[in-house]
DNA sequence: CGATCTGTTGACTGTTATCAACTCCGGTGG
DNA sequence: CCACCGGAGTTGATAACAGTCAACAGATCG
């Protein structure tokens, strides 16, 4: 399903949502953009910015702060094929940083072609609204994840939903994700300290539920950690279009998991 | 700006959302509806159920919930003129339980009505999409809430929030609101257990930030809790359109927040 | 090859959860 | 009218989880 353009990853993501035709895939391939690099820990877009542009994500992972001095709450997560900032899209202000967790490529496309699309396109549009209201559906469980799980469970619903997310665009599939951001990274995300995150990495390990060395993290055992974390993929909205192996057995371990 | 039918809230709503005519007026009286009446912790809308119509409220507080049984994590609180389920209009999946705060009133619009209403007034399928955005906005403050507040400031938080909110629509402009919820509630909403809520509430109102006593809820010293809470109401992406003397109030409020 | 960032560990502190008992209030039925 | 009942609110004692401080080890990079 590897397209082998720049926006391969959006396509994946966008046919995950909405039924999409060769002509629509063909619409995104003509899509100008810029293509930026960004270093670890680097800010894209800070609070109060104006933008006219989309900021799409092509390789490594994007996180939204409340501050970026050095500890701010991470609010939400981008992965690959997604569209950090689409919101503005339709309501442009930023109420918030955009950071680069780890060296970063993006693609920045004007609003102004992104609705030209939506217009050509109704599969497109409807795709992006989706896209919108996926966004929502995680950040909604974002707040189930800090209201109702302790440290070890909360790190781990967040590997199952960062590798799930990866897996929807192509990435991941044998569970082995690069992992450019570092434990206070995690502990931002998780809402805990730097140094429980260390303890609790440590004993996710201990339970051979994660391998984390250098900048690649393996889950050995995929069904343990979805049961621990009661990780439950339904939210995340996908039509589940392409069924590999992979996917087979992340089906297999959701239904491993314990009702709630 | 009451309007007098049974939409007025939401009128006040959209109006603040974006510029509607006297048309677009017109177009919401005409909508057609059906009215319910739910008793305190009574479910609407339960978790897998399918659905083809919108849950306007037009009186008392709704909540989000992921579980029904006693006191499941709250996700998100809807005052009246909310489409608490809005996002069933774009995708049609309930995930989560809609939960009544106290006696509520809610009109039911088919899904159907809501489409042909945006069909028709432009102005009004952009309100309903900057509703959409809104209510993301809000969960993501939720994140931050629980992420990054202690109990105290995460109720007063809260409690700021939902003051914003009824203002929004014409309540609680003398800094009154009915409270028809339980301290459980709160706690829910706030992640904390209820006997913590309690002794969370008991400190606010010795710091003569709130006084709750049967089913009213007034807010003595509005700048303080603003203040405490280091509430900015800019992330609900209000217009203020009708700047009232208290709102100007709540604006001076505002400036005293001191800055992250 | 030293500077710096990241990861690791131990000791201590603090916020919040849990358990249990009790009060208060509004309703309900005898 | 009163006794009773259940839900909500309140209080104290104790325990668990996570935060903070401080020191050090290891890696990475100029």
């Amino acid at each position: 399903m590897q397209t082998g353009f720049a926006f391969s990853k959006l396509a994946d993501h966008l046919a995950n949502l909405a039924e999409l035709t060769a002509d629509d895939l063909d619409l995104l391939t003509k899509m100008p953009s810029t293509i930026a690099h960004f270093g670890s820990h680097q800010a894209i877009l800070r609070h109060g910015d104006a933008s006219n542009q989309c900021c799409l994500l092509l390789q490594g992972y994007l996180s939204w702060q409340d501050a970026y001095g050095s500890e701010g709450q991470i609010t939400s997560i981008s992965v690959p094929g997604d569209i950090a900032d689409l919101r503005t899209l339709y309501r442009p202000c930023i109420d918030g940083n955009l950071i680069a967790l780890g060296p970063a490529v993006v693609a920045f496309v004007p609003h102004r072609c992104l609705r030209e699309l939506s217009i050509r396109s109704p599969a497109i549009s409807r795709a992006l609204l989706l896209m919108l209201i996926g966004d929502h559906a995680i950040q909604r469980n974002w707040t189930i994840n800090l209201g109702s799980r302790d440290a070890l469970t909360r790190a781990a619903h967040l590997l199952c939903e960062i590798t799930a997310r990866l897996q929807n665009v192509g990435l991941a599939r044998d569970f082995r994700l690069s992992s450019p951001f570092t434990q206070s990274d995690l502990a931002a995300a998780c809402s805990i300290s730097p140094v429980h995150a260390n303890r609790t990495i440590q004993e996710l390990r201990r339970c051979n539920l994660l391998h984390w060395h250098g900048k690649t993290l393996t889950i050995p055992d995929w069904p343990g950690l979805v049961r621990l974390a009661r990780f439950d993929p339904a939210y995340l909205g996908l039509r589940r279009r392409d069924q590999t192996p992979q996917q087979a057995q992340s089906g297999a371990a959701r239904a491993d998991v314990v009702p709630a």
